[in-house]
DNA sequence: AATAGCGGCAACCGCCTCCAC
DNA sequence: GGTGGAGGCGGTTGCCGCTAT
């Protein structure tokens, strides 16, 4: 069944938006605060579409928001968040202070998938690559590196499917205050302190702030071959570096959850689901 | 200096889920 | 239980600036 549009586009502002516009907007969400995205822009005087706004807001104008300037040990939290949620772009951007999905989305196409295959990983398994041996028998892609000019065919593995242990709405009063990413204390790190006192709230969607999603799992093609995460290639440069980083101790929830549920029963996903319940 | 090609990123699109009615 | 509105998410597009030729 086809749903009309969330607004008439008719008249309304598209592409890059303007000084103006972002001034608007940025005052009416200061008085009136966020949400009622449909009618936010009648409201503000906004010739924009409400989902437009929301995602200026989310992705430019909220406070907080870094711009630029990914730090190495973010790049490698995002290559090891990847290989354990996929493109789950929320999840991943709701681990990393100050950035959003948009972002790390598009930095991830950019840079680091790039440079996963340079190192011969697939960015999407984030196992090694196959150079190409038998054609017809895999599917495989050419890469090339438009700089140097040189080119790289290399086998490459289906999309991981994610293994979704069904989003889990906490509902009434089971609420988790865990806000999203704009929320959190990039300096302190707050993250971490509160994850350590509820282990698994590494996986609660940021998303769904006030309900708690819970994050999916890579699955494999037999739906139960979790991604080894220890022997992800990058972990060890990074434990090798200051091991202390909020970084690192949000890494090792995950590897504690992952390897608990993985050693107690592979297959019987569905207790994933009840472990990653925060009470 | 001109221009073609490429990379990066902001923004859009369409689908999905949730929830109120 | 069914339906539709609203918000959220991931994939994709297209513009703009930079670089190579």
């Amino acid at each position: 069944m086809g749903r009309a549009p969330c607004c008439s586009k008719i008249g309304l502002h598209r592409g890059p938006w303007c000084p103006r516009e972002d001034t608007l907007l940025l005052n009416y969400i200061q008085a009136h605060g966020e949400g009622n995205w449909r009618s936010l822009p009648k409201k503000a005087g906004l010739l924009r579409c409400g989902k437009s706004c929301r995602l200026r807001w989310l992705n430019y104008l909220r406070p907080g928001i870094k711009r630029g300037n990914i730090t190495p040990d973010e790049d490698d939290l995002i290559i090891r968040l990847h290989s354990l949620l996929g493109n789950r772009w929320s999840l991943i951007a709701g681990r990393l202070p100050g950035r959003t999905d948009n972002e790390i989305k598009n930095y991830w196409n950019t840079h680091l998938s790039k440079r996963l295959i340079s190192q011969g990983t697939d960015p999407n398994t984030h196992k090694p690559l196959v150079v190409r041996q038998e054609k017809n028998k895999r599917k495989t892609t050419t890469i090339s590196d438009k700089k140097s000019k040189s080119k790289l065919t290399v086998e490459v593995s289906e999309k991981p499917k994610i293994h979704l242990p069904k989003p889990i709405r906490f509902t009434g009063t089971t609420s988790f205050p865990l806000p999203r990413n704009d929320s959190f204390d990039s300096d302190q790190c707050n993250t971490t302190s509160t994850a350590l006192d509820k282990p698994w709230s590494g996986f609660v969607d940021p998303g769904n702030n006030d309900k708690g999603k819970m994050a999916g799992f890579l699955d494999d093609d037999d739906g139960h071959d979790f991604v080894n995460v220890l022997d992800f290639g990058c972990r060890s440069k990074f434990l090798g570096s200051e091991g202390d980083s909020c970084f690192e101790k949000l890494y090792e929830e995950y590897l504690q959850v992952l390897e608990t549920n993985h050693d107690a029963d592979l297959l019987q996903v569905g207790c994933v689901d009840d472990s990653l319940l925060i009470w």
